[in-house]
DNA sequence: CATAAACCCTATAAATTAAATAGGGTTTGT
DNA sequence: ACAAACCCTATTTAATTTATAGGGTTTATG
């Protein structure tokens, strides 16, 4: 399962592209329509930030904006900066990788082997999905 | 990621599916296999076997023995039984459905419906994997 | 140019979940 | 009878997630 980070920087993204039109939107104002903590959903829209997905402008009169296109925003990139790994064990985790240590030999473990499709199989699925595709379906 | 129950079964399955020939194998030996705790390596093995994926014999020469066949045993069953739910929300699972709190209209959520695409596509492929595939990979 | 609005940053605390341990109970082959 | 091995439940420890705290910096505006 998603962590609530992950979950609220969504809601966030899709708050951020229904007022697109505006040119920045309040943290509070996307705190309070999901009931989030304002602090805590500052410091999701920081490592957005961060990440280069959002812009802000600071001062009065300021906030956050979309800088990308929703179609360029996947769900793999939102996950992979919120929760970290998409693959299902450490030992084949493209950005996150780790061995496994009950693991003797990672190239004869047929567990190995099967989560490096998985992971592939799921890759393809929350590399296309993107923001745009929640937008247009809400 | 899985947890490491879930990891730790899925290395228990296979010891047990590569010993299919064998009457019975010890937890012990399963366990000095992988470098795991035994007594936390029972506690799995006893989930296993109220979900009916094993068989045990008590006393002495007793053990644990596979009952289905390894094409029998999907990923999707091993990671709801140890971890829960495989839907990436708790609003999309099928298993372990609860409302999200922050999101006034699941009818309207565009979240929501996107991630019911991504369970539904991530099931076809867990539901698909199964043991077999472990074994004949490694 | 003072003020208030709003983002920026880091650290810490609280809550929850995962992982491991403990300790005995029951069954069964020899 | 005895020891090997599974069975069961509860507790403790560790790790992670979630939330809070407290100030710092920037900027529009009157």
């Amino acid at each position: 399962m998603l962590s609530k980070k992950t979950k609220y920087a969504l809601h966030a993204l899709t708050y951020l592209g229904k007022h697109k039109d505006e040119k920045t939107v309040l943290i509070h104002d996307i705190a309070e329509e999901h009931g989030i903590s304002h602090k805590f959903l500052e410091n999701i829209l920081l490592e957005l930030k961060k990440a280069g997905m959002l812009g802000s402008k600071k001062g009065k009169g300021g906030g956050y904006y979309l800088i990308k296109e929703p179609k360029d925003i996947p769900l793999s990139k939102v996950i992979r900066l919120l929760d970290g790994p998409i693959a299902l064990l450490p030992c084949v985790s493209l950005n996150y990788y780790e061995p496994c240590a009950e693991c003797k030999n990672e190239a004869l473990c047929g567990i190995n082997k099967v989560m490096i499709q998985v992971r592939d199989e799921t890759l393809k699925i929350l590399e296309n999905k993107t923001l745009e595709d929640i937008l247009k379906t809400g």
